[in-house]
DNA sequence: TTGAAAGCGCTAACAG
DNA sequence: CTGTTAGCGCTTTCAA
């Protein structure tokens, strides 16, 4: 232990320097209304010279109030959602439950109830929220009225196009789309079609890996035969019925990426197809039902997408804009994992899947 | 914003109830020596009752004194050991400078002032530790003893056998062996002569690596012919030497495995025996040098042990240890990213490479 | 061994 | 618009 920096430039040295009050340093400080533009330009300058550094410990123990953040995602649906929740939640705790008041608003799913709960968040007040992607429009509405309000919003697992949010957090699209695109060339024949099922083209963040994986195979594996991509946009029966007719089509596929989280119908697909275990799959989720797949290698492996981890640092991010004001440059994007079979269990190990 | 919880168990509280004063409290609290036994039992008894937890921020506004966190790494040889020194930086910012002091004591390589410097930093007194491995005996000596003097140590990069740290974080050996497994048996000809280079195979880490990808290749990949460990302790000629003795014996060598930091000195070998391009290679760090070599094939891919975020790691994990006083339970684990040629670029885009 | 009281640096309520 | 002052919850003297 050491005795605190006696060096440390505090709101009183300010105020005696410039012969005002700490009151009123304050103030400029914070950015509150009641001070002269002038006074606010002379401490400001003052402090930047100074060499001044809030110090949150005490800022955080003097005001009566905590942040307030709301978490609006769906429950009991998606397994990645869970995920992101428990990654949430860690982040909670490690960063000091003291400052921080996490409110849940939780819907049945994807585009149902969302509305819903998003007017309960708004109605209850608060400094911040962390949400899913959502396609609905009037969701879009409401959310765009949020930020004008001030309130910072964290988007993760993808992005919402049209809406302002202070940050983003996702799998890197680039790295995915590539990585994904480099397997399937090396690990399957290097001829016939290549089919890729993502989920709404109209997401950034989607349509990113799309084009990363299409552009990686045509410069590296130009012998392949891309097929274009197929949009099941998160729904179990059109991934389905379109995979379904893509096979019809195909009845040869080499291999099929599914870059968001669609396995299962695919999969199913491929069964009924009689094709499991003959074209080449890569996905991007990792669920109780994919592992005997994956444990057989008719899954050749997962690009998993760390939604834990998303969650922590969707947390992370929003807490930093809201004590330090800053918000990141850029998307936040974070690498995939890859998963195969030999891998597969001392992944498991440090990781319990949730259920469903 | 919300209101502080007024519901919240403060020392005054428990000082009122028990008709004690707060510094009496404080003094059972915190395990200091002027109390009696009695007294002491009582307050917890009552603290456990009522539900009291610390503040930690008023704890830490209050107490004039700081944690002393001693960084001792290797300086300007390793950019290993460069980036993990970043993440620490990183981790420090974010998690409040105001609460701990960084100190560094570098030294100029690998076992070469080390003890000073460990000498050094035991001398300016601190709380706790980050170290990376270390062979010398006569250090791990010095570390045991600060160990019993209470200074938590946490070792980052590698364990350090008979040294009983707090915590350690690695990459997870059995994935990185294991998918190092995976990739080798897939992506080359699946006969021939197999080689894997490791650092020394007394570090816990650097076995259970070489083990997780024997068993793999053993399991999946029988046709594959498994030649002993190559043990290089992370040094150059050392893993020049003996891997230009290992072409001489197996000049048709498939696949080399490199799980240490040795990848420039085995590339060399391979080059100069003619081999370069021929024999698959798969590496574990991220060198400049080594980035023309993945570009153009010659190494297949790299399993990024992620040194930044294992500093980060360790900070974390110290720093909630020295203010929280929980050790994790198990070693600390990282999952490796896979970086091939499609998405060197990519990965590269967010993580400009440190010099060297 | 215990109690009383003065801060840590900042915020917020109130007065001017 | 600005100044004054009383805390936030805890630690740390200093006195008893």
């Amino acid at each position: 232990m050491v005795p605190k920096d006696p060096s440390k430039v505090r709101i009183k040295d300010l105020a005696q320097a410039l012969e005002l009050s700490m009151g009123t340093v304050d103030r400029a400080l914070n950015n509150r209304p009641e001070i002269s533009a002038a006074t606010r330009e002379k401490v400001l300058k003052a402090a930047r010279r100074m060499g001044y550094h809030p110090d949150l410990v005490a800022s955080v123990l003097s005001s009566k109030r905590r942040l307030r953040i709301a978490v609006n995602l769906p429950r009991g649906v998606t397994p990645f959602h869970e995920e992101v929740r428990v990654g949430i939640e860690e982040e909670h705790a490690a960063l000091g439950k003291s400052v921080v008041n996490l409110e849940y608003f939780h819907f049945p799913g994807l585009g149902s109830g969302e509305m819903a709960a998003l007017d309960r968040a708004i109605k209850s007040g608060l400094d911040g929220m962390i949400i899913s992607s959502t396609a609905d429009t009037e969701v879009k509405e409401r959310l765009r009225h949020l930020i004008q309000l001030g309130v910072p919003i964290v988007c993760v697992g993808t992005d919402i196009p049209g809406v302002d949010t202070v940050a983003t957090v996702t799998i890197d699209p680039f790295v995915s789309g590539s990585l994904a695109g480099e397997l399937v060339g090396r690990l399957s024949a290097n001829t016939g079609p290549i089919a890729i099922v993502t989920g709404d083209t109209t997401v950034t963040n989607h349509r990113q890996k799309v084009e990363s994986f299409q552009s990686t195979i045509q410069q590296f594996f130009p012998s392949l035969d891309l097929l274009p991509a197929i949009e099941a946009h998160d729904n179990v029966e059109e991934a389905y019925e379109k995979s379904i007719e893509l096979l019809r089509a195909h009845p040869d596929l080499t291999a099929c990426y599914i870059s968001t989280g669609n396995s299962i119908a695919v999969l199913k697909a491929l069964k009924d197809s009689k094709m499991l275990g003959k074209t080449m799959v890569l996905t991007t989720d990792l669920l109780k039902q994919l592992l005997p797949h994956i444990r057989s290698n008719r899954v050749a492996g997962t690009l998993y997408q760390r939604p834990r981890q998303q969650g922590a640092t969707a947390y992370r991010v929003l807490h930093h804009y809201l004590s330090q004001g800053q918000r990141p440059a850029q998307p936040i994007r974070l690498d995939p994992y890859l998963i195969m079979r030999a891998n597969l269990d001392a992944f498991l190990v440090r990781r319990p899947l949730s259920q469903s």
